[in-house]
DNA sequence: TACTTTATTTAGTTTAAACTAAACAAAGTA
DNA sequence: TACTTTGTTTAGTTTAAACTAAATAAAGTA
């Protein structure tokens, strides 16, 4: 064991941890450890022999990833395996997840505080009291702001870093030792 | 069930959704939901009412809700219960939840990037292939700058928030309609 | 066509998290 | 002191996710 086999051993490791933080399988920030540290495109058999797992669950992990955009498929003409490339973009990477949020369980929830708030302002006003239902709204509404604020953020820092590649990096570099 | 029990039930299951999209139990967002909908402190009992989970699973969530910021103890003179109210200043939960990032899971494996790059360098020459060492490093570096610019963005938005407070709600509340 | 190589799907197993039920602890009250 | 009320801890159960093993599919090759 080299110790290039142990800084990527380490590396790897850490991916696992990320992974295993973001509530994804410790097993696919693996995969993308090893894809990413790879300067060619990886076959699933060394998926398979590199992160200790069987095939199908390569099979389902990769497909995942690919999903989050943070692999790529790559074909070699005349061979019949799939090959991976890891995406390096890491912005690019939020700018797609963010992109796909309008399918997702996170913003489906987000945007349920909106409903919520719509239908406390539907509400009929002789079935209710009026105290709780301006005291729900006020709070829905202060959590509601919040998100749009965290949204917009995010929004604001895509747009900015597709203007120019790298900028908000160079922005915070010149600031740094 | 009056419309303002549903447009309650909503929110909490919303929150419910949203705890569970970030790997925290459902649970755990319904008794912040739950909290946060009520305009005095909650005592344990209503939790296990209208959460519908017993005693132990209260206690134990309530802790981690807690220790994340999330909610506050209350005590009432002359009452053995203890009471919950919710921390509605969002910035300030996230602001807590940066600053205890340094003991926490997350930090811990992004600064495993950082140490993978360290034993690279400090690898015997001799002993390893330098254009595999370069090509590990300049990934490494690429993924470091990339975390080490989030939390530059982080930190720097929670100072603006801090200077004060919902600066950034307000410039962006400018651009909405 | 039969055989190989590769990836995916499926059925079943393992594992870990979150829960329940119940014991326990703590602290007040009769 | 015995009893009540409240919260925590613990032992065991349930559940869901992630995995393995094996069947299947797909597609090329002899």
């Amino acid at each position: 064991m080299s110790q290039l086999d142990d800084a990527r051993n380490n590396f790897i490791q850490g991916m696992s941890r990320i992974a295993n933080f973001w509530g994804l399988p410790r097993a696919m920030g693996a995969i993308y450890g090893i894809i990413y540290l790879s300067n060619e495109p990886v076959p699933l058999n060394v998926l398979v022999k590199d992160a200790g797992i069987t095939k199908g669950a390569v099979s389902t992990n990769i497909r995942i990833l690919g999903r989050m955009g943070l692999i790529h498929k790559y074909i070699k003409v005349g061979d019949r395996k799939d090959y991976y490339t890891a995406e390096i973009d890491f912005w690019l990477i939020i700018k797609k997840i963010m992109k796909e949020r309008e399918k997702n369980e996170f913003n489906h929830a987000i945007k349920s505080v909106g409903n919520s708030i719509q239908m406390l302002k539907s509400a009929d006003v002789n079935d209710s009291d009026p105290a709780i239902s301006s005291f729900y709204i006020e709070r829905m509404k202060e959590m509601k702001g919040f998100f749009d604020t965290l949204d917009s953020l995010v929004s604001a820092f895509l747009a900015i870093e597709s203007l120019s590649q790298g900028t908000i990096k160079k922005i915070f570099d010149r600031n740094r030792n």
